[in-house]
DNA sequence: TTCGGTTTTCCCAATTTTTCCCACTTCTGC
DNA sequence: GCAGAAGTGGGAAAAATTGGGAAAACCGAA
């Protein structure tokens, strides 16, 4: 279950530096590699690739000629490509997928469950401030129960 | 049951000395970790572990589809991370979560039931502030009628 | 097919950061 | 006033980040 923040830097030849904590869990202890692809919110999500997998076939099953199907597919699948982490713990991410999630320098790791999630520092700062000093948060229907 | 405010100190290296009285409380006599997250109104919580996981539950239940629920994901997944104590009875909060909450030196740490939170003296001040000095305070809905 | 140039990949090493532990000072209660 | 506990700061060892560089692979052109 993966949880936390990090905030990373991507090195001139547009390596990023997976955080220590994380590298064991992400790659099962570096036996598997990981598989980079693209998210509608402009971020990118970091799956441990047999956990990838299953998320695959289900964008595969969308019906292929529904309308709605073919942004998913070509985001999701389209994007995705299957790395493993150099010597040092990088991973070298992509020119494609740098200018989709518009990271050139900072950017933040941030844990999600089954996946992480990579944000440009900038636009991480935006997407939060939507939520915390946008008055009263909204929690999703069906949710409204929810307390800490 | 937590209660009960403190003001503490971080030191230079970013250490939070917890406060005596919880210490046994918050990590049940020593055997479990906590863990810190963050809260839309820029404080931090503390739950010792065991009590986070229905709340981390709950959060992971969220229709993901919705887009109201990838913004609470990610401020109180995203953020989460487990710590244990040091020798001295100190947490080590990491820059990120400092970051969020504009904690740099003097925070207030207050019971709150199954949680802490932790404040910048500066921002609980103003927050209570508002409470106050606001004319009159106002109840949640289906509320009116709490006496003390 | 071969050569030159370019890009990519992999590895090493120095600097910086982190982590853990110890010691000193201050405070509190007896 | 004394003893114990707690708060505070610092330091050394270990680990991680970062940048660079050499070797290999790739590509195009002659």
């Amino acid at each position: 279950m993966f949880q936390g923040a990090s905030q990373i830097n991507l090195d001139a030849k547009g390596r990023l530096a997976v955080p220590t904590r994380v590298r064991d869990p992400l790659t099962q202890g570096g036996t598997v590699p990981v598989v980079l692809t693209a998210h509608p919110d402009k971020c990118l999500l970091v799956y441990p690739a047999p956990a990838w997998e299953p998320v695959r076939a289900q964008i595969m099953a969308f019906p292929s000629l529904n309308p709605a199907s073919s942004p998913w597919k070509r985001l999701l699948v389209g994007f995705a490509e299957e790395l493993s982490l150099d010597g040092a713990g990088r991973l070298l991410v992509s020119p494609e997928l740098r200018a989709f999630a518009g990271i050139d320098k900072r950017v933040m790791f941030i844990g999600q469950g089954s996946y992480y999630e990579i944000w440009d520092l900038e636009r991480w700062q935006q997407q939060l401030d939507r939520l915390t000093a946008g008055g009263n948060p909204v929690l999703p229907p069906g949710m409204e129960n929810f307390s800490l």
